[in-house]
DNA sequence: TTCGTAGTTCGAGAACCTTCGTACTACGAT
DNA sequence: ATCGTAGTACGAAGGTTCTCGAACTACGAA
């Protein structure tokens, strides 16, 4: 695991397996954060996109998509910022994401 | 559910859920035979792709890709025929299944 | 008709996932 | 220093999934 600055590990990109993006992005709930971060294009505080969860639960489904390498998650003051590695999961897998992110819904 | 003659029945266009095709694709034994699938590139027994599985879970991983939309699946005397469903998964998320037919493994 | 082969169904056990509440840590503001 | 806010850690309950063996069905061949 490549450890970033603020010791959040996040799988380096020949860490990522495709098993696991798959298992992150079949859940609605994840897949709905990651269409959300798409769609807000920039990195985003956890907690502004609002789902009907707890704060755990919250924090559980953040991982499972960080340590899939779905997501890159880095502190920032009390917050934590979530960015989509579009451009690491662009260059593993190309089409993969906009196929995702395109499908009805 | 779409009947088929032989009365296995398929998930519609419209039915198939990408919640449920990623969730399908999520497992190594799922994604090992559907990459098979798309390497011989025509309809396959589905006991000549070898697996270190018993039949039952076989026919339970079958069952999971044929629900999903993944696969088409049609007796064929004594055995099945199972099918890739590439242009109905190509149609519904395009770039998706050639993402993940490229991955890396 | 009898047998073998291909596959399904059912039930059960183990492992895993999702969800939650509670207790905790860390940072910023007052 | 104290408080509130944002998030994490942990344990537990409930659900789902994976795997298997055993019993079953369906078709074709001898």
């Amino acid at each position: 695991m490549d450890r970033m600055p603020e010791d959040i590990p996040h799988p380096s990109l020949d860490e990522i397996r495709i098993e696991r993006v798959l298992h992150a992005l079949a859940d609605p709930i994840r897949l709905h954060l990651v269409r959300e971060l798409a769609r807000l294009d920039t990195g985003v505080a956890c907690g502004s996109i609002d789902l009907p969860i707890t704060k755990s639960t919250r924090t559980h489904h953040l991982r499972t998509l960080r340590e899939a390498g779905v997501v890159t998650i880095h502190p920032a003051g009390t917050s934590r910022i979530t960015t989509l590695r579009r451009a690491d999961l662009d260059t593993l897998y190309p089409g993969l994401l906009d196929g995702i992110l395109n499908a009805p819904h």
